[in-house]
DNA sequence: GAGTGGTCTAGACCACCCG
DNA sequence: GGGTGGTCTAGACCACTCC
């Protein structure tokens, strides 16, 4: 684990454990860095880290602040995968539609930089939060690096077999989002009606090498579907 | 101007200039070291910027590549202010329909964290890119914060005037979102039919020093809307 | 002006990729 | 094993805030 890590996440620790509020006031970078053990470069790195993830903010000249958002139930549509744990209570399953080895589409043969005649698993199921449906989702994985899968595990989480299964280093990823209606089958899996509003995401996930693996196409229920995204302009 | 930010707007230009393309190879840290007489830490800092922005990734023990998205006329929801220069070549307008100062919604008094009887500026106005309607904003400024404004300046940029005109920092913003109904008004100003579809945007504007300033609620046009949300794994 | 964060450097050492 | 990024340190100096 590295040191940065280590740190970040044990000031993150600290700012739950003692359910700091917006506003609040951290120690000063010198006491956290003898508190920690470490030099000022270290300590300013985890606290970027932390500002990134939007737990404090830092003010020069005067102090490192708790920063904390006003709503609950909604999801950071950024994580290391699809999700956040930030899910907290939240309990998330997934149904298995379909899921097989086929030729791509011209669509995600594009997008997952491969050949027509290359395989994809191709993957489709309807995703539920706390029983309720949120979202219906079709999956390309590039075979020749997902060379795996089956029915248990896109039941589970695909993202934590593919880096914990297969060992594999998931490293960035586009996300093309927007509005638009739902249609006839779309409604029926997600228990809404033909024309109803649907929130559209198309996903292209990459390895840490920049090789695509992953062209996602979800299709979110509006009702339950409310997205959460913390910025900070100085790191844009 | 910042070392850093010198350097990192200087390889995204020449990024650009030379229209180099995903998986393009740039020069080594140690070439760029001299070429820019910089240290590592400050060319490592310009290419963590550059891999936030998503312009490029680092792969370690390999190299630095660029990074690229592949479809055009996508917004980007992060930057400075509301949107991005990305908006390239498009053109975008306002139309103030409402401004004037009153005092808050009980909703806008607890996202800018004011009293009831403190003043707001009540800003509304539809926006329009390449003379379509893209949305319609409701917005509500801290005026102790943002002590004036007129109908020319939220028929321009807001965020401009505030950081040039007025001298205030913009720090962070928390962004809620989710997809909706248009309601029959609203349908209206965008040119759309009651029922369609929406995306429906709260954010909470804060200055550096953790204040928040601004409070605005949109409905973007589903049909001119596109996001583009570009992740790294490990910044978060 | 004291307190506090931000930038920048030089250099040591580590970790990963690839031929 | 050579090439290349990533982490970490100690310390100098700068910039902002707030009393």
């Amino acid at each position: 684990m590295l040191k940065y890590q280590e740190i970040s996440d044990e000031i993150e620790k600290y700012i739950e454990d003692n359910e700091l509020q917006q506003g609040d006031k951290l120690p000063i970078l010198e006491t956290l860095m003898t508190q920690f053990e470490a030099s000022k470069s270290t300590i300013t790195k985890s606290l970027d880290l932390l500002e990134r993830k939007g737990v404090v903010y830092q003010v020069r000249g005067s102090g490192i602040f708790v920063r904390r958002h006003k709503r609950k139930g909604y999801i950071s549509l950024f994580s290391n995968q699809g999700f956040k744990k930030e899910l907290e209570g939240n309990h998330l399953t997934s149904e298995a539609i379909e899921l097989e080895v086929r030729k791509p589409t011209k669509e995600a043969a594009h997008n997952l930089n491969i050949d027509l005649d290359d395989d994809v698993y191709y993957v489709k199921r309807v995703r539920y939060i706390n029983g309720q449906t949120l979202c219906l989702e079709e999956s390309f994985y590039n075979k020749s690096i997902v060379t795996y899968l089956n029915k248990e595990i896109i039941s589970d989480s695909i993202f934590n077999y593919i880096s914990e299964g297969l060992g594999l280093k998931v490293g960035f990823s586009d996300l093309y989002l927007r509005a638009d209606k739902l249609k006839e089958e779309e409604a029926e899996y997600l228990g809404l009606q033909e024309g109803d509003p649907k929130i559209y995401v198309e996903t292209i996930f990459h390895l840490t090498n920049g090789q695509p693996f992953d062209f996602s196409k979800i299709s979110y229920n509006y009702e339950q579907s409310h997205f959460l995204f913390q910025a900070t302009s100085h790191f844009l």
